[in-house]
RNA sequence: GGGAUCUUAGCUCAGCUGGGAGAGCAUCUGCCUUACAAGCAGAGGGUCAUAGGUUCGAGCCCUAUAGGUCCCACCA
């Protein structure tokens, strides 16, 4: 009975069950083992706030295929999945789903909220898991974390704790960005700049001595309510007059100081520039610096806080309105200019965000920024690709204290306690009893939470165990490498390097793969709100899991975004359809009872073709191996479809046919051996892409248990055939020299001629009397005479000319005279320019004694080579008359 | 304002350290050849944005220019 597999690839039938398998049998639970050499990744963790996108299918495909190569390559490959709690983007989830139930968040109470949102976290927690497993991950399920579990929330706590008895993490009233939406503080990696058209209105401010005007400009008019002085270049000649003299503060009682500053500009505006320290980041600086009182005008949701005010409770933007009205009724608006400006906006949620000045927590950086930037510049840290490293170096270099506290409920509890007496602030991991000042057993935790990204920076060791000492930290930790998209370097990337610097003294992991987005086929981020987002669950329930990561990782260079094309799937889809199909067919022929025969390749009986093949595929590991550790998958996997569609499909396979279907030919074995020997190896360099397609195949073919514990091809002498891959490339383009010629004259398939193969050269023609019978399959050719000269060919035989040989087909009926010669003289012209560029180098003195002796060689090689075709070519022209 | 990146076949993109321009899709012409029409065989199509430079040799390196995209930045 021979093995029957279905006509065409059907994934459904196959992954789910396939994944099971691995599962069932633990293939992805790694342990330690001192006897391999370990190579783990962190799973960037998923949001948890809903269902995987197509970058994420893109970022797992892109680590899968890491692990799977390296477990492949006898690595202890640990990949370890998660999720990310999300605080702020939860929160907003959560709260939002609860509001359609018509509840409120502070009717819940924290508790409550916090019991809904682990349940929320639960469900989506769970969903995007099943989504991980569907694309093919193979992470180390039992070593799953969250964010907020038992262990990281450990971590993070003694974290806190470390850098606060450092003195890395402090408590201070500064100027931070607030969003009037989200109600909390946000950090400076998460305003996003716009720009926005928007207005530049100049106004007078009296001088209270009666004398004249200031005129400033402003793009926020609804800030000069808190202004506290005006400020001029100490060198500006113009304003020297001013500087000490007070002005009176429109639309208020106050009056405020103009004071000399060196940070105006005196070309920009008017040179004179009212100050804000409490609603600007500089004015906050300036004020500072100048002893300025800092009056605070906004409440927390943006509306006007300037009580006994007409302005007071009024949102900003009306009394935006409002302001420039009034200073427009009294005379005190000089002019509107259009301005395009930037604003800062959060993020998440879009909101023009306030700086305000809050007590909040932040963490110093300065100090831990140091070994981070030492770790790009040594090269203990690499980026893939290079370039990222700028992007990396800048933002360190220019890194500002990072404001960790935020204004939420869901996330790490900030582990700081106030007494209720004397105000001490105690920070340790546990709450304390009793004031360790005071004595006052009264004590009340900060309310806020941690900013998302502080329990993501430690992701590294807390997944791996830390603060606890264990085997695992001390095996797998550091990690090797991290795949992310180029968009969360600052947020993320940055954050572990010096947290893994700081905590555990190594850089988390030596290299980073950067990708680009996965945009729509318009080029356009795929978004919810433009309903142009493709689920990948949808691609792989159409396509397969193989087809849709096949298409995630070609056709794009690393740090680049790519266009997702239904095409391309389908593309890739038809490729899986042809691995199947190369694979059913060499599995029909392969008899059951002789399949412990074929294990062994005997190197005595194999032909040309067998040995080309076998060293095809053996060079194809050597240099897929070297793109994989480069981290060029895309070329890797690309080289690998190549090879088995073209060369392996279209070439070998056709080659040794005719060997199959003859059962007594004595070479059938030989065959059959170097078909399965080859696709083993093909599929084994295709398994971290396709590993479903893989898997199956592999199995049936080689009985064994699993290609995802097999072993990867290395590259072997004993299949370095060199002579071998001669001979069948001149054959190939024989083959394709006659197609050619059939081809243009139209001859039918059905139409076999005869075919008088002329090379004086011995060695050619014994390549082709060994090849004979291609010239019957792959060519269409009955009769092959193989001759040293053109002795019998009939003078009006049709002519296909090669470097290696001319070929002759006794088509009398068939052949257009006129259409021959026209393709001579193309081909005559085409070789003309050819011998001009290679005579050109030649001839050229300074080529010849300035390059490199092999490309001197390679060109007189063709030199000949073209020379030799010329005249044959000449020749027949000749012979025809021309 | 600073920086990155892109400009290659009709479309989308590859092209690793400089050594004769590639793929997929699309187009055209033949083929249901007993693995595959989700296929096979063939063909057409590009002064590699522009201008200089370095080099024996440039799609690749350098400089400038134009246009696109993105990131960063406290010019009110």
């Amino acid at each position: 009975m021979m093995k029957e597999l279905a006509k065409t690839y059907d994934p459904k039938a196959i992954e789910d069950r396939t994944y099971a398998k691995w599962m069932g049998r633990k293939y992805f639970h790694a342990e330690v083992d001192r006897s391999k050499k370990p190579f783990t990744i962190v799973m960037p963790p998923p949001n948890i706030t809903g269902k995987l996108h197509m970058g994420h299918a893109l970022d797992n495909t892109l680590q899968d295929i890491l692990i799977r190569y390296k477990r492949m390559q006898g690595y202890n490959a640990l990949w370890i999945p998660g999720t990310d709690h999300a605080s702020i983007s939860t929160e907003v989830k959560v709260i939002n789903k609860l509001k359609e139930e018509g509840i409120d968040k502070n009717e819940l109470g924290r508790e409550g909220f916090l019991k809904r949102t682990w349940e929320w976290r639960e469900e989506y927690g769970r969903t995007i898991v099943d989504q991980l497993k569907k694309i093919g991950s193979s992470c180390d399920w039992d070593r799953e974390r969250f964010t907020m579990d038992e262990g990281c929330s450990e971590a993070v706590l003694e974290v806190f704790v470390r850098l606060y008895e450092k003195g890395y993490i402090y408590k201070g009233s500064r100027i931070i960005n607030w969003c009037p939406v989200c109600q909390t503080s946000i950090s400076d990696a998460e305003v996003e700049h716009e720009e926005q058209a928007g207005h530049f209105w100049h106004i007078n401010y009296p001088i209270a001595d009666g004398s004249g005007y200031v005129e400033i400009a402003t793009t926020r008019p609804e800030t000069m309510l808190g202004d506290t002085a005006v400020a001029v270049n100490p060198d500006d000649e113009r304003y020297q007059h001013l500087i000490g003299k007070t002005l009176k503060l429109p639309l208020t009682d106050r009056e405020i100081p103009v004071i000399a500053d060196p940070y105006v500009d005196r070309e920009f505006g008017t040179g004179c520039v009212k100050i804000t320290p409490a609603h600007d980041p500089n004015d906050f600086e300036v004020g500072r610096r100048h002893n300025l009182p800092e009056i605070n005008i906004m409440n927390d949701d943006a509306t006007i806080n300037c009580p006994g005010s007409k302005y007071d409770g009024m949102d900003r933007y009306q009394a935006r309105k409002a302001i420039v009205e009034d200073l427009e009724a009294q005379g005190l608006l000089v002019k509107v200019e259009e301005h395009v400006h930037n604003v800062g906006t959060h993020d998440r949620c879009g909101t023009t965000v306030e700086p305000l000045i809050k007590q909040q927590w932040f963490v110093k950086m300065e100090e831990m920024a140091k070994p981070a930037i030492q770790a790009v510049k040594n090269g203990d840290l690499t980026f893939v690709p290079e370039r990222f490293d700028k992007i990396y170096l800048h933002w360190l270099e220019n890194i500002r204290d990072w404001c960790i506290s935020r204004q939420l409920w869901w996330g790490h509890r900030i582990p700081a306690w106030y007494c209720d007496d004397c105000q001490e602030i105690v920070v340790a991991k546990t709450a304390p009893e009793v004031c360790p000042k005071c004595g006052s057993t009264h004590l009340t935790q900060d309310p806020d939470t941690l900013d998302t990204w502080f329990s993501s920076a430690l992701w590294p060791f807390s997944t791996l165990g830390w603060p606890r000492e264990g085997e695992d930290l001390d095996y797998f930790y550091p990690t090797d490498v991290l795949v992310t998209g180029y968009d969360i370097i600052f947020f993320w990337v940055i954050r572990m390097v010096f947290s893994g610097y700081e905590q555990t003294g190594k850089c988390p992991f030596h290299h980073v793969l950067i990708h680009g987005l996965v945009r729509d086929s318009l080029g356009r981020k795929m978004s919810k709100s433009l309903g142009n987002g493709i689920d990948p669950l949808e691609i792989i329930d159409q396509y397969g899991a193989d087809a849709l990561r096949l298409t995630l990782v070609t056709g794009n260079a690393p740090g680049n975004d790519m266009r997702f094309y239904m095409e391309r799937v389908e593309s890739s889809r038809n490729f899986a359809n042809k691995v199947w199909n190369a694979s059913r067919f060499i599995m029909m022929n392969l008899p059951e009872s002789q399949e412990a025969e074929l294990a062994e390749l005997d190197p005595a009986k194999l032909t040309d073709a067998d040995r080309w093949i076998l060293s095809k595929v053996n060079s194809l590991a050597k240099d897929v191996t070297a793109n994989m550790d480069n981290f060029e998958l895309g070329i890797a996997v690309q080289k690998v479809y190549d090879f088995i569609w073209e060369e392996f499909c279209d070439w070998y396979i056709e080659m040794v046919k005719p060997r199959l279907y003859n059962k007594e030919d004595e070479t059938r074995q030989a065959a059959l051996v170097t078909l399965k020997q080859v696709l083993i190896n093909a599929l084994k360099l295709l398994h971290p892409f396709m590993p479903f397609i893989s898997e199956e195949i592999f199995c049936n073919l080689s009985g064994e248990e699993s290609i995802m514990i097999s072993s990867w091809p290395e590259y072997r002498e004993d299949w370095n055939f060199e002579k071998e891959e001669r001979a069948i490339e001149t054959i190939k383009e024989a083959v394709r020299s006659i197609r050619n010629v059939r081809s243009s004259m139209n001859v039918p398939n059905s139409k076999k001629a005869t075919v008088y193969v002329v090379s004086q050269d011995a060695g050619v023609r014994e390549i082709f009397e060994n090849g004979k019978v291609f010239f019957a399959t792959l060519g269409h050719a009955g009769e092959v005479l193989i001759q040293a000269d053109k002795a019998g060919i009939a003078k009006d035989a049709v002519s296909a000319l090669t470097a290696a040989a001319a070929f002759y087909m006794p088509l009398a009926e068939l052949v257009d005279v006129e259409k021959e010669i026209e393709r001579l003289k193309k081909e005559e012209e085409r070789l003309t320019k050819e011998l001009a560029r290679v005579n050109g180098m030649l001839n050229n003195e300074k080529f010849v004694s300035r390059a490199p002796e092999a490309k001197i060689q390679e060109e007189r090689k063709k030199q000949e080579k073209y020379t030799q075709m010329m005249d044959q070519v000449k020749e027949r022209l000749a012979q025809l008359g021309v």
